[in-house]
DNA sequence: CTAGGGTTAG
């Protein structure tokens, strides 16, 4: 029965598909099944009620299914581990693997490090992990934590988990630690252990781009320096991280020496080259070069990407014109590519810079035909240039939009929200901010003290002396959770 | 999620 429906459906998607891409995202009736469990989840009050229905016989649960909620359910982080806990007791499903490390990498963003761990050993009596994966979650969270320390240790420790250490998670864990700005720590665990892990191209690579991320190309340069006397060869990979590493720290002339030098040495430069050069050179405001290294690449023998249109309609946003930029968006659909989110949030935004609201939302709506839904980037773009605008009531009808949709609301959507609050001097918005306020608390965001101090003057301000309290009390039982850097 | 390219404000 459900196979019949499932088919003719599909034959009917068939069909609607030929007549415009209007209808290609008709959902499927597993997406509509999904929709409507999320939404159950995410309005649900009363957890036993939601323990039972979710219990129930009828719902056929699978890794996939389960994954996808976790996923739609990211930026509410107690409700997706309400959701996964009251799975776990399921009697008939148990857990996935993968949704253990999507609901471990929750636990990480709440700084639930208690349940982490819980989470991590009932993997581990289960025998279905930890692997090698769930490690790279944790000490990424770590170190994006302010704990770099923490997340060195849970690599060390990883053996006593049935976890080998190899190069792999030793370059994984390199590249965690300058990600979050620790390269000096993690050049010194690169000399300390490059000979028990026999280091290879890729750690130096790693090395050396941490140096970049921090515009110390000087230092980048001496690591790769010591990698060629040690008998590894680079490769695109270490030549790109160079190039763009020079084009961060500004240093211009030297970037594009490099790229001419890469050229003459006849290396195999890429479209990620091209990329690098065509973004790199058009935000400094070298448009025309760039023009012309997006043109000529093609001479080249080297085709443009979604990543090389995106790049250089940016480019065109934010130092030539929107018009242009359109121009060239119309041009890579007419060559067959696909726009995908990053290429309509960045025309979006370019067109709301003009001041042109309406035709930013109407490729707002354009984006759903392309199977590309609007996302929280989508949304924040929107609802900041409206409340800049002063329109804020539009910013909130969109946020609404948000909430009641399947795209959840980020910490950015809130504090841009919040801080729109602020542009009419309105005793009403002081209360909205409030709310959102406690909303974002009960959501497992962290506003910053900044927030809770300029909500707090609003409502005092505005004679919302009660209200202030509640706050004021709210930010008091937020203090005590630990979170401020500590070494 | 073993490394490099597009979304975050002036």
């Amino acid at each position: 029965m459900v196979q019949l429906w499932r088919s003719s459906r599909s034959h009917l998607r068939r069909l609607l598909s030929l007549k415009g891409r209007n209808f290609t995202a008709l959902p499927s009736p597993e997406a509509s099944q999904t929709a409507s469990l999320y939404k159950l989840i995410l309005n649900s009050s009363d957890p036993r009620a939601l323990s039972q229905t979710l219990h129930s016989t009828a719902i056929e649960w699978t890794p996939d299914l389960v994954n996808t909620i976790l996923k739609r359910l990211w930026n509410h982080g107690p409700k997706a581990l309400q959701f996964f806990r009251i799975l776990s007791h399921h009697p008939l499903y148990a857990h996935h693997a993968s949704s253990f490390d999507l609901a471990i990498d929750i636990t990480a963003r709440l700084r639930d490090y208690r349940t982490l761990w819980a989470l991590v050993s009932r993997m581990r009596s289960r025998r279905i992990g930890p692997s090698p994966k769930t490690f790279a979650i944790i000490a990424e969270r770590y170190a994006a934590a302010g704990k770099p320390h923490r997340a060195f240790k849970v690599f060390l420790h990883m053996r006593e988990y049935g976890c080998f250490q190899d190069l792999h998670s030793f370059n994984t864990i390199l590249d965690v630690l300058c990600k979050s700005g620790r390269v000096e720590m993690a050049y010194n665990l690169f000399k300390t252990l490059r000979g028990r892990f026999k280091v290879d191209c890729v750690s130096y690579n790693i090395i050396a781009n941490g140096w970049c991320l921090i515009k110390r190309t000087p230092k980048a340069l001496e690591v790769l320096k010591e990698m060629v006397e040690r008998g590894l060869s680079p490769n695109i990979t270490t030549c790109n991280t160079m190039l763009k590493g020079y084009i961060r720290a500004g240093q211009i002339n030297e970037a594009w020496d490099f790229f001419l030098e890469m050229k003459k040495r006849k290396c195999e430069i890429d479209v990620v080259t091209y990329t690098t050069v065509i973004h790199g050179f058009g935000v400094v405001g070298e448009v025309k070069r760039a023009q012309k290294v997006f043109y000529r690449m093609v001479e080249d023998g080297v085709l443009p990407s979604v990543a090389t249109y995106n790049a250089f309609i940016q480019v065109l946003c934010k130092k030539d014109n929107v018009e242009n930029a359109m121009s060239v968006f119309e041009e890579m659909v007419k060559k067959g590519y696909v726009p995908n989110s990053v290429t309509y949030n960045l025309l979006i935004r370019g067109l709301f810079h003009a001041g042109q609201m309406e035709r930013a939302m109407e490729l707002m709506e354009r984006m759903k035909d392309d199977e590309c839904d609007p996302n929280v980037q989508t949304y924040n773009i929107a609802i900041r240039y409206f409340c800049d605008a002063g329109e804020i009531e539009r910013g909130l009808d969109l946020f609404q939009k948000m909430g009641s949709g399947d795209c959840l609301p980020n910490l950015d959507t809130y504090n841009i929200l919040i801080s729109g609050m602020f542009v009419r001097k309105k005793s009403d918005d002081m209360v909205v901010a409030g709310k959102l306020l406690l909303e974002m608390v009960d959501r497992g965001f962290m506003p910053r003290r900044l927030t809770f101090n300029r909500i707090l003057d609003g409502l005092l301000l505005t004679g919302n002396q009660g209200f202030a309290k509640e706050i004021l009390s709210l930010q008091s039982r937020c203090g005590r959770l630990p979170r401020r850097l500590k070494l």
